[in-house]
DNA sequence: CCATAAGGTGAGTCTGATTCCGTTTACGTG
DNA sequence: CACGTAAACGGAATCAGACTCACCTTATGG
C-alpha cells in the first residue's frame, strides 16, 4: 500500500499545492476553514483533496506533522549546547514561542497534547520522545527529578498551548512553563 | 430580557427533563449525543429543546456549569478544615478524582480550562476565582510562591484534564497535579 | 501517436444542527 | 366553569458542511 508507483506530475503538484494550502489556512488561524475553501485555494475541486487525504482531519494532521517535526529537532541542539536543565528550560520556552508565531500553532500543539485522537499519535509520539531526551538527560546530570517521564511532561503542558488570544498570554504561558520547571528540578521540595 | 415572568408549569418540568437527559448523556461519556437523542430521551422535540436553549453548546453549558459550581465550593470547606497548601494539594486532586467519575466531568473540566470558548466564561471564571482564593491564602501563611494567579494556574491543569480514557491515566494525572503543586511551594528552586 | 491507468471533477448524498409556523395547552379572568 | 390568549410544543423543512461516485481528462511509457 505505501508509495506504490512515484505520483504522477500533476498529482504531486496538486498535493503540494493542498498542503500548502491548508498550511495557510490553519498556520494562519483559521483552523475550521471549510475544505472547499481549502480546495479551491489550491485551485482544485474538492474530489481531488479527497483522493489525496483520507478526510478533513488527515489534512490537518499532515501539516501539523511537519511543524511538529522541526521543533523536535531542536532538543539534541539544545543537549549539545547547553546543561540539560538548561536545554529542558530552552525548549519549554521554544514552544511557549511556536505557539506564539501564530494561534495555528498553538492549536496545533494544543490538538496533539490535549487530546487522545489518533490523528495525532505519530505527532504526539514525537514530541514524547523528544521531552524524554531532555528529561533523561537531566535527571543523569542530577539537575532533574526522575519520577517524571516525557509522554506525562507533554500532557502538563497541553493548558500552556491553548492559551492563544487571550490577553496577556505570553506572559501567562511563560510563567506556567516556568512553573513547570520549577517542580521539575531535582531538590524541589516534594509535596506530600 | 431575563427572567421576564416565572415558566409556565409545563415548560418548567420540560427544561427540567432536558437539563437532566443532557446530563445523563454528557456525564455518562457520550458528549457528541445528538440533540435529537437527548430531546428523545426527555421525551420532547427538538423544537422544545431549542426554545430552552439557544445552540447545544449552550445546553452542555448549563450541564457542566451545576457541575462545576459544586466543585467550587470545595475550596472554602477546605480552607477551614487544613492549612493553605494542604487545602490547595486536595483540591487538586480532587479536580483530578472528579474528572476521574466519568470522562463526562473531564470533558467539562477540559473544555473549560483548555479553551478560551466564551460557552465557558462563566465557568472558567469561577474557577479561577476558587483557585485564587486558595492560593491567597496560601501566600499569605507563607507557603505558597505569591506569584502564580488562579487563572493561571487553571490554565497549568488544562493538560491534566484531557486525560481520560488513557491506559493509567489517573496516576499520569496525579502525577502532574504533583509536578504542578512543587513548582508553587514557596521556597522551590525557581528556574533561572 | 495511442492506449490506458492515474488523476480530476463537482453535483449529489448524508448526517446532524437549527428554524419556522401551525397546533396545543396552561392559566388568569369574568 | 368556560374562554381568550400568550406561552409552549411538535416536527417537517431547511441549512451547513463533510464526504462519495460515476464520468471525464490527461500524463506517460511503449
Amino acid at each position: 500500500m505505501p508509495s506504490s508507483r512515484p505520483l504522477r506530475a500533476d498529482a504531486r503538484r496538486n498535493r503540494e499545492a493542498l498542503l500548502s494550502a491548508a498550511r495557510q489556512a490553519f498556520l494562519g488561524g483559521d483552523t475550521d476553514t471549510h475544505v472547499e475553501d481549502i480546495a479551491r485555494s489550491a485551485g482544485v475541486a474538492v474530489g481531488t483533496l479527497y483522493r489525496h487525504f483520507e478526510t478533513r482531519e488527515a489534512l490537518v494532521e499532515e501539516v501539523y506533522r511537519k511543524e511538529v517535526d522541526d521543533l523536535c529537532t531542536a532538543p539534541d541542539d539544545l543537549l549539545n549546547r547547553h546543561a540539560p536543565d538548561e536545554a529542558l528550560r530552552r525548549f519549554l520556552l521554544l514552544l511557549v514561542d511556536h505557539a506564539a508565531v501564530g494561534r495555528g500553532m498553538s492549536v496545533a500543539l494544543e490538538s496533539i497534547m490535549a487530546t487522545d485522537s489518533p490523528v495525532f499519535d505519530d505527532a504526539r509520539t514525537r514530541m514524547g520522545d523528544a521531552l524524554t531526551r531532555l528529561l533523561d538527560a537531566g535527571s543523569a546530570a542530577g539537575t532533574v527529578r526522575d519520577d517524571v517521564s516525557g509522554p506525562t511532561l507533554l500532557r502538563a503542558l497541553g493548558g500552556v498551548c491553548a492559551l492563544r488570544a487571550t490577553e496577556g498570554w505570553l506572559d501567562e504561558a511563560r510563567q506556567i512553563t516556568t512553573l513547570i520547571l520549577d517542580g521539575l528540578r531535582h531538590g524541589a521540595p516534594r509535596a506530600g
